[in-house]
DNA sequence: CATTTAAGTAAGTACGTACTTACATAATAG
DNA sequence: CTATTATGTAAGTACGTACTTACTTAAATG
């Protein structure tokens, strides 16, 4: 036998720039020829690695779930300086960096590709996890009904995102809007002293 | 001069057959062919009606909407039988048949070829539409914060969407999903009662 | 009726791209 | 060293598909 397999280990220092790509350029759009040469690499390394370009892009699901988890234990880990529920504080988090890797751009790719099914289980697989952290969190803030109440801090992910990418929030607006909506539904805290305003772009009644 | 020209009755006559296809197989995998197919007619003339593939899918952007507008219109116009706010009814509407038509997958497929500008303008136009809607209706009921949470129900559309395409929610999830966190985004209204329970599919811990 | 133009049909064509094949190099085990 | 297998390079190839071209049919106007 010779030189033992390094396979794993390159997967890995590929995935990230591979799923840089596919966030950039959707699924469909982006070519095997492109995810070849942001690895610096042939196509045919890629295909040594993967069997498909599906498969790369579910890895790249897969990624992108790592990322962000890594980020939020780190977050309830190391309570910084700030008083908040863990709760609070990954809502405190989101308010000023949700999107900021664009890789909210990955699951938009994929929902349109939910068709197939092993991306529809990649995709599932990673909403789940993301609702099981936030419904642990939540529970222990406000434990009525939080299981309907995580999913609904991941539609406020979610609207983030799509202002995000349409531009019809600014980051002061997504701030604004993670903390006024995310505060009343892990609390039922209503906002308190003035109404907090999100702005459709300058547009208002 | 003869034949007065009724390309905006054919277009308005095809447009949910294609809206139908861009909805079941997502922007990219929609081949011509098939559209035409849809409308049984030829490619050719889609192409007399249209200048391109991406033209016909903004047009299907537009008629999501204008379904969608309808509905909720006539739901409150017509105050039916129960005597909820004008916000409570799209709610309870919404708890029971959000996503029935499948129209979210446009949606899904639009952001995945939101770098186009033509699509991306489409659909800021369509989300903002609905959230003057929105924004309305829930001023109406709790004019603190509004927009926010106008914005925070679309979130609530979305979720509910992707839980129903990736099937993590059932139809009862999502209906306790919509009411619980929706009632406290309009109301502040705190859950009456037990806690509601919105499943991942029996996964419960 | 005659003319003009819309609506329909059928068969391309040019191009992009996922995946292959064939070959060169180099690293590790015995 | 030698055998074996991973890694890298380069050039295809087969296929799907957006859009065209050339032609026929038919409807409405004067």
């Amino acid at each position: 036998m010779a030189r033992p397999s390094q396979k794993k280990e390159r997967r890995a220092e590929l995935i990230p720039l591979i799923t840089a790509v596919f966030a950039a350029r959707g699924y469909r759009r982006t070519t095997t020829a492109q995810l070849a040469a942001a690895c610096k690499v042939q196509e045919n390394t890629l295909y040594r690695l993967w069997p498909s370009k599906k498969a790369m892009f579910i890895a790249a699901i897969e990624h992108v779930f790592e990322v962000s988890a890594r980020i939020w234990r780190d977050l309830i880990a190391h309570p910084g300086g700030h008083d908040e529920s863990p709760a609070g504080r990954i809502l405190s988090y989101e308010a000023d960096h949700h999107g900021e890797l664009g890789n909210y751009r990955i699951v938009f790719a994929g929902l349109s590709e939910a068709d197939d099914p092993a991306i529809k289980h990649a995709l599932r697989r990673m909403f789940s996890r993301f609702h099981e952290y936030l419904e642990m969190h939540v529970t222990s803030t406000d434990p009525s009904g939080a299981n309907a109440h995580a999913w609904a801090l991941i539609g406020l992910g979610l609207v983030a995102s799509v202002g995000r990418e349409l531009g019809f929030l600014s980051a002061a607006d997504r701030r604004d809007l993670i903390l006024s909506a995310g505060t009343r539904l892990i609390g039922g805290l209503a906002t308190p002293g003035g109404a907090v305003v999100v702005g459709t772009n300058g547009k208002r009644k």
